[in-house]
DNA sequence: GCTACACTTTACGTATACGTCAATCAACCA
DNA sequence: TGGTTGATTGACGTATACGTAAAGTGTAGC
């Protein structure tokens, strides 16, 4: 139950610490690590995680909200922690966050048609629930 | 393979046209009337899709991109479609609209944060392949 | 009438993302 | 020392979203 850091050490977590602090179970996160996104350290046999493993748990399930499969999470989550020391490296690492933005920016664009879609159908039924609202001007 | 529509009647479609369209496979088109998403009209054996089909599809698709599931789209789609004159009804899909919208907002707060991301990595990314570009202000 | 082709149903197969036992083990507590 | 609690490793089960044959039907063209 303790994430106390000893000295200034960076912090670690159990797995059930984890869980807890993102609505998961442990199987999940077990799943995850069988999936390559995690790979925590061992005290014994229990798993324990690093800050970093926390942070690629955090990027793991916002991409999933996102509706990336965990090979796509960890294809991307992978390359930003991946060595960028030559031209050829970054060069590719480029093309790939083009293509990504790409993407995101086609899921942005269909997240602001339904939300237009959205705000006009609750518009709608206040309308129709609300007739005799105030109307600030021109009132018939 | 003809779309062509009788007098002003309004446009079908066969099954083939929709998925060439949207890129789909018959299959898939077939497995969403499973679903329930599409119920489209026979003239035989053959399916004929409507207007409304067509758009019920193009909604979905884009369900889809979001990470919907056919179930959520479905529970959606229909309730666009559902009667609301009563003041329950309009109450209850008032509650389900904000539902549905607070889901995307969240959405598109993730969409913000990874793009942002995204377009950190891609500057220094560029500031590591073109070092020598050039300084609009305070050259050292 | 025969062929080609598009469409149909039926049905089993597959990948993803976990859920759900079951058996085991280690640590702590009374 | 025995019991409870929490973690671990299999291993099988399940829901979703189709893929992929297999086998038959309908019809337009030669």
């Amino acid at each position: 139950m303790s994430a106390v850091a000893v000295a200034h050490a960076s912090p670690t977590f159990s797995i059930s610490e984890l869980a807890q602090e993102f609505d998961l179970t442990t199987r999940a996160i077990r799943f995850y690590e069988d999936s390559g996104l995690l790979t925590p350290q061992r005290s014994g046999r229990h798993r324990v995680y690093s800050a970093r493993d926390r942070t690629r748990l955090k990027l793991t399930l916002r991409g999933k909200r996102l509706g990336l499969t965990l090979a796509e999470v960890k294809e991307l989550v992978d390359m930003y922690e991946s060595p960028r020391d030559t031209a050829a490296q970054l060069t590719k690492f480029l093309a790939v966050l083009a293509a990504h933005r790409a993407q995101l920016e086609q899921r942005l664009n269909d997240l602001h048609a339904t939300l237009d879609e959205v705000r006009m159908q609750e518009k709608q039924a206040l309308r129709l629930l609300v007739p005799t609202a105030a109307k600030p001007k021109k009132l018939k």
